[in-house]
RNA sequence: CGGGGUGUAGCGUAGCCCGGUUAUCGCGCCUCGUUUGGGACGAGGAGGUCGCAAGUUCGAAUCUUGCCACCCCGACCA
């Protein structure tokens, strides 16, 4: 029964592919590019959003929403902005649709043609901004702490369920500040809040620091990221936080009154996570008898499955089973009770190991005669028996051991396949065997970066932001260097 | 967007090279019965524009052309 039906994760790509559908997290939509998130990977995505709004919130900042469509002439005002996204925007021409000549369909009316193109966003600085300018006058308009939940739309050339998808959902926090240490220090606070998230509750460690200038996000003065690493020895940016210096506050001329009376440009920021962040959960986890959910973001941390015969037996254990259940619940634990009469047991058991439920409880017949029932957990797939008076209390420790363990799980991969490496024919050997991150010198200029990914297909992923500086020679060019960077290959 | 591959019932597939009754098998689905501690068993049943569109032909799942979608590998990107 092991493996019904998922791929080994010998062969990563379907192996991903297939816990996606399987443990019905999403599916391809008719349109390319495009994706079904199904209920369950909604709830998951759903979690996520609960727990970093409230984070959001609790540091100061503020929900707003600001439309799909941005004129195309905004896009225009900041050069490397529009330079890092023309190339994959989605272009709104018309505005009506009319039957077609043989009336059989509709076409798009000749006639409603916009008079200026609008843009469906790939993210919103430009149109945000715009908007920023009429809010700020004075320095007591200052910060401004906005977020907004979205989906935005970037048309990808090779769409991965979660991972790329041309639309996607994510959050994108837009800040305006007096001072530039202010923003710096914005920059610097959300991307903790997504360190802190992704180590907390999705249970996988992360490397914090700042993007080579080739990978900057297009506008920003620097980038600041969060790098996870995967079981296929992959790394994926799991979030990312930017310091935009002045760049659209002079791009969109959104100026404020100083104490002294003087007129600047404020100082911003912008972050953002997405539904990426499901393929990250997936990769990092899951093994391949399915999907492994840590139990901070599980839409329900623990199932119940009864094992009964006939409808007299079934009432005797519904009623431990909602008792079971309220006791959970009082912890604040969710819990789902699947008394469904139209599937067996091991079919259950099977599904909600597919589908990465951290926590399964048994209860038949020999339970109820013995006090107990049976504990099962999805991480290490051990079971044990438990005195019922005590479910309360066990079950809450082994949730959150599941969490602690699938994080030191994940630590220690990391650690295993995080290596510093002085020589480039190893440097290479360790890229092409898929053995993960390295962490190596380098000379600092774009140039050495390039021939590196031409020649192992690794990218720095980042300038980690706890490195210690320490003398060394560029692992390509060995001109020297004042510290090490992260390469990996990357999703 | 380039290279490779795939497309037949909800899913996985046989048939295609070499055109010819009613398109194969398994899983799933429906009904009835027996079952229920790891994806139950028996009997019966439903379900198909063979990815789409043209073309060749007396006749196309099968041959030709075009298109579409998906998967894998590149380039690009979060």
């Amino acid at each position: 029964m092991e493996n019904k039906g998922i791929t080994s994760r010998e062969d990563f790509s379907q192996w991903y592919n297939d816990i996606v559908i399987k443990a019905g997290l999403a599916e391809h939509s008719e349109v390319r590019g495009c994706m079904i998130i199904k209920p369950y990977g909604y709830a998951i995505w759903e979690k996520m959003q609960a727990i970093l709004d409230k984070k959001f919130k609790e540091t100061g900042h503020e929900n707003a929403y600001f439309p799909l469509l941005i004129p195309k002439s905004y896009l225009s005002k900041e050069a490397d902005h529009i330079e890092g996204f023309a190339k994959e925007c989605a272009v709104v021409t018309h505005y009506r649709l009319k039957t077609s000549e043989d009336g059989t369909g509709v076409v798009v009316d000749p006639d409603a043609k916009l008079e200026e193109e609008l843009i469906i966003r790939p993210t919103s600085e430009t149109i945000i901004w715009n908007t920023f300018r009429g809010w700020v006058q004075s320095y007591r308009d200052l910060p401004l702490l906005i977020n907004q939940w979205c989906n935005v739309m970037r048309w990808e050339m090779r769409t991965r369920l979660f991972l790329r998808t041309s639309e996607f959902l994510w959050q994108e926090g837009h800040t305006a500040h007096a001072l530039e240490s202010e923003a710096l220090e914005e920059t610097e606070k959300m991307l903790d809040v997504y360190a802190d998230f992704s180590e907390k509750f999705m249970a996988i460690p992360v490397i914090k620091g700042l993007k080579t200038p080739t990978e900057r996000f297009a506008g920003a003065v620097e980038t600041y990221c969060i790098e996870g690493l995967m079981q296929d020895g992959k790394a994926l940016q799991m979030g990312t936080s930017h310091f935009l210096g002045q760049n659209f506050a002079k791009a969109f001329d959104v100026k404020f009154a100083t104490k002294e009376g003087k007129l600047e440009h404020v100082w911003a920021s912008s972050w953002g996570v997405s539904t990426r962040l499901m393929g990250a959960l997936v990769m990092a986890h899951s093994d391949d008898s399915g999907l492994v959910l840590p139990p901070q973001l599980a839409p329900y941390p623990v199932v119940i499955v009864p094992i009964y015969k006939g409808e007299e037996q079934l009432a005797e254990i519904n009623e431990v089973a909602f008792e079971i259940k309220s006791k959970l619940e009082a912890k604040g634990i969710e819990v789902k009770y699947d008394n469904r009469d139209t599937h067996k047991p091991g079919w259950k058991f099977a599904d909600y190991e597919l589908k990465g439920v951290p926590v399964r409880l048994a209860l038949g017949k020999r339970d109820l005669e013995n006090g107990t029932i049976e504990v099962a957990r999805r991480d290490t797939k051990e079971k044990t028996t438990v005195e019922r008076a005590t479910i309360d209390k066990y079950v809450d420790d082994l949730l959150k051991e599941i969490q602690q363990n699938l994080f030191d799980k994940a630590l220690d991969f990391r650690k295993n396949n995080l290596q510093k490496i002085d020589d480039f024919d190893e440097f290479k050997k360790v890229m092409k065997e898929g053995k993960g991150m390295v962490s190596a010198h380098w000379d600092g200029t774009a140039e050495t970066e390039q021939k590196i990914k031409e020649q192992t297909k690794a990218t720095i992923r980042c300038i980690p932001l706890d490195v210690i500086d320490e003398d060394g020679e560029c692992i390509l060019t060995k001109k020297p260097s004042k510290r090490r960077v992260i390469f990996a290959k990357a999703y």
